[in-house]
DNA sequence: AACTATTTATAAGA
DNA sequence: TTCTTATAAATAGTT
């Protein structure tokens, strides 16, 4: 689409790959976005640049929502869903109840030293996967929640009052951490 | 691009919107492919259809690593990425040395209780994060490593001689996991 | 950053 | 569904 037809390969003029990647970088969001309303589908699209800036974009709230399915179900393939589910119905046997999370990292450490890999299933490793999941998304959730406090409670102190370097250049990060976490691209 | 502008809303025809997803889905991965050759970026698509088929392409190894890289820093968003950098040296005066896996999930207990909140950091909680993904990594790793053992048994268990239903069954459902853990779309 | 000649993607039709 | 074709959209090279 173009002058001429392009060849896939790297484009080696550094000014030329740039101007490319920004041109391309916004259609290929563009069909994202039109995909996913036109056909009602999730997608998300992660880009990172070469100096390691990001752009995405992401049908749902947060792409983690995306990535967690991946996590959970794709990446042992569609066609094995029905047997991990089945995997995690006998799991359930052993493991009734709710872990007190103390118990989980030692359940790891155990279970994945180097001399008992042998005795370790797939339907364990499925379950321990799980808890740390669990975990993450509960210390994700807390992080969120302070980093959004810190901002109001920064508001709350400048309100009327002049605020020195320090405390606007903190200001400015956590506006930034606070933007990526609730805005949608 | 087609016989007539199509506006951008949900395709109320199933039949045409499953058409539609078929050409676009491909289109958008291809795109991506071309982006990520041309360019020298990395770049992830992930499509969940509304069925829960998955379609995703990647430019890496695996889509984790670009995920593992979205949690680590752009959760945080770009702008912020310099003070989290901060944040983590400063972490590691407090946290020297890896902590025995043991030890990390009762910090994640005690630190996170309802009561404690406002004396937690953020620097905290993106330390734990990390010893999560690590302990998440290494699951994972194990697990697939455990699945690819398992066939390989499966096959030479049936080398030679007849195999039943049931491990036939087996041997079908692992093959689906190796494939989705081994090749890139 | 804009402009266009072309290529590419794809909507509707067969 | 698969193949075809007219047309819209994306974009490579240019200014």
């Amino acid at each position: 689409m173009g002058r001429r037809k392009l060849e896939i390969k790297r484009i080696e003029d550094k000014s030329a790959r740039q101007v490319t990647f920004t041109k391309r970088r916004k259609g290929l969001l563009k069909k994202a976005k039109e995909l996913s309303v036109l056909c009602d589908v999730d997608v998300g699209v992660i880009i990172f640049s070469s100096r390691g800036k990001l752009y995405h974009y992401c049908s749902t709230n947060s792409l983690t929502e995306i990535l967690q399915q991946y996590q959970n179900c794709v990446a042992m393939g569609p066609g094995a869903q029905t047997a991990v589910r089945g995997m995690q119905q006998e799991a359930k046997s052993k493991y009734t109840g709710l872990l007190k999370s103390g118990e989980l990292l030692q359940i790891v450490d155990r279970e994945l030293g180097e001399t008992c890999v042998n005795n370790l299933t797939v339907k364990d490793l499925v379950h321990l996967e799980k808890q740390l999941e669990d975990a993450l998304i509960q210390i994700r959730a807390t992080k969120t929640h302070l980093l959004l406090d810190s901002i109001s409670n920064l508001h709350e102190k400048i309100a009327g009052s002049k605020a020195d370097g320090r405390t606007n250049k903190m200001i400015m990060d956590l506006n930034v951490i606070a933007d990526s976490q609730m805005t949608e691209q």
